[in-house]
RNA sequence: GGAAGGGUGGCGGAGCGGUCUAUCGCGCCGGUCUUGAAAACCGGAGUCCCGCAAGGGACCGGGGGUUCGAAUCCCUCCCCUUCCGCCA
């Protein structure tokens, strides 16, 4: 959320930002409008509160003194049901400002470069050199399924299409490599872990930003005020939500849990294998942060991610975001993708995001600074990282012209020592 | 799911219709003293909104009501704690 002060000084510099995103602007005028209403209609009505304070108080001394005191307070009824009919309207003005101010975006980063779509990303770096192969590499769903490690045909006969199924040396490496990513950003990035619930109610959603605006990309419970959580971010981030945080900043979280995306408007793109799912695994890194350092930690988020691919031996590039492929709530993210041979395609397995005070705004997180005085805190989250597209990334690179697939060297001792998955046939442990 | 008790400033905790301008303690900030620190003493400070300012208004879990006037009385919802039931 975006401080109403701000579009009141600045309105064209937000339409400006609006636009760079490539949506309309026209509710910034609307915005500033509702607001001038809102302000006149506050100073009316708090003149007449302070009038009836005032009076009031000369009322209970006056009846002390045994004075009659009943026309006093037949105006001041009047003045009462005014008040009410003004503050009815302030309240009324206020809950139309909020759902405006709500639905827009953050401003991009004046680093982000603009463009429409995805037009403006540029690659920043990239680690690795693509493999060589001596064989037609194949894609992730064929090797997972001929090592029976990934079970798609089961997983659809469960829950329907969308959701993986990991099964035998499969399923273990999902835990080995959560059980990596977790320990390498608590171990070496000093992030403190969390484990937090995957059920998250609307004010923790609207905080994020994920509400108003994703409301129909996330699954809701029939009966009750609570989402399937479409990232750790969302629990992560409300941690401190209405809270004056009282310890030293930076403070960075880590956590791993299980995300759900219903992918509505993804119809039929990337449909089989495990490359856009309902139900994945994610490991999410969250800072809290003071504001004028949230640019310098978003390099070191971003290189805490690229940690993870670099120590797996898997070729990635970062991707800079343009203003046109922003997420809502981001002022500025770096995407980083993933080299996958087999379906000759970068997959993208992070983004790490600094949204500013934007979401700050909306959950109410400050902080004190050094003067004492209260003040938003900046925030920043990325993916560190990814599951399925990492195993995707893992299979394509480690596949052998037998069928078998290496593991990376930095995997096998959370794979109690085994650096091969091969073929076997049935189910095997 | 049932019963009881609670939600007050960063924390603890008073207040139960009008000097509430929300007592007090802890913690916090500044100062005195000290080589330095602690202790002691003195002083300061809640959050948000409107206003150039002076100042004004709102906030005692949320919403509604009663009243000239509500932290205080009434209704309602939410949350927390304890006990019972069920359960991984």
């Amino acid at each position: 959320m975006l401080d109403m002060k701000r579009i009141r000084e600045n309105p064209d510099a937000i339409r400006e930002g609006i636009k760079a995103r490539g949506q309309p602007a026209d509710l910034v005028d609307e915005l500033v409008a509702f607001d001038r209403d809102r302000r006149t209609l506050l100073t009316e009505v708090e003149r007449l509160k302070n009038e009836r304070n005032t009076v009031s108080l000369e009322i209970g001394a006056r009846k002390k003194q045994g004075e009659d005191t009943s026309a006093a307070q037949a105006a001041m009824r009047q003045l009462g049901s005014r008040i009410a009919a003004l503050d009815a309207r302030v309240r009324d003005l206020d809950e139309q400002l909020q759902a405006k101010i709500i639905v827009i975006p953050n401003m991009p980063h004046s680093s982000a470069p603009v463009g429409p779509g995805e037009s403006a990303n540029v690659t920043v770096r990239s680690w690795g050199a693509p493999r060589e192969f001596e064989f037609e590499p194949k894609g992730h769903t064929e090797l997972g399924e001929a090592l029976g490690i990934l079970d798609l045909a089961r997983a659809s006969k469960m829950s329907g299409a969308g959701f993986p199924l990991f099964v035998g040396l499969g399923a273990r490496l999902e835990r080995a490599l959560i059980n990596f990513m977790l320990d390498l950003h608590v171990r070496e990035h000093d992030y403190i872990e969390v484990w937090p619930p995957v059920l998250c109610h609307s004010p923790s959603m609207t905080g994020t930003g994920q509400l108003p605006k994703l409301a129909t990309d996330m699954y809701r419970l029939a009966d009750e005020d609570l989402w399937l959580i479409p990232t750790a971010e969302v629990p992560v981030t409300n941690y401190f939500r209405d809270e004056i945080i009282e310890q030293p900043l930076p403070i960075y979280l880590t956590a791993y849990s299980v995300c759900f995306r219903k992918e509505a408007g993804a119809a039929g793109r990337e449909t089989r294998g495990i490359i856009r799912v309902h139900q994945f695994d994610k490991v999410e890194m969250v800072k809290f942060v003071e504001p004028g350092t949230s640019c310098d930690e978003l390099e070191s988020l971003t290189r805490n991610a690229e940690d993870v691919l670099q120590r797996l031996g898997l070729v990635y590039r970062v991707r800079m975001l343009g203003a046109g492929d922003l997420s809502f709530a981001a002022a500025k993210c770096y995407d980083l993708e993933l080299w996958a041979p087999g379906k000759k395609a970068w997959l993208e397995v992070s983004s790490c995001s600094n949204f500013e005070d934007f979401q700050a705004r909306r959950a109410g997180i400050r902080f004190r600074d050094k003067k004492g005085k209260v003040r938003f805190v900046h925030t920043l989250n990325g993916s560190g990282v990814a599951l399925p597209r990492l195993v995707v990334a893992i299979l394509e690179n480690g596949q052998q012209a037998d069928g078998s697939v290496t593991l990376p060297p930095a995997i096998v001792p959370y794979m109690g020592g085994i650096d091969r998955i091969a073929p076997a046939g049935g189910l095997i442990r």
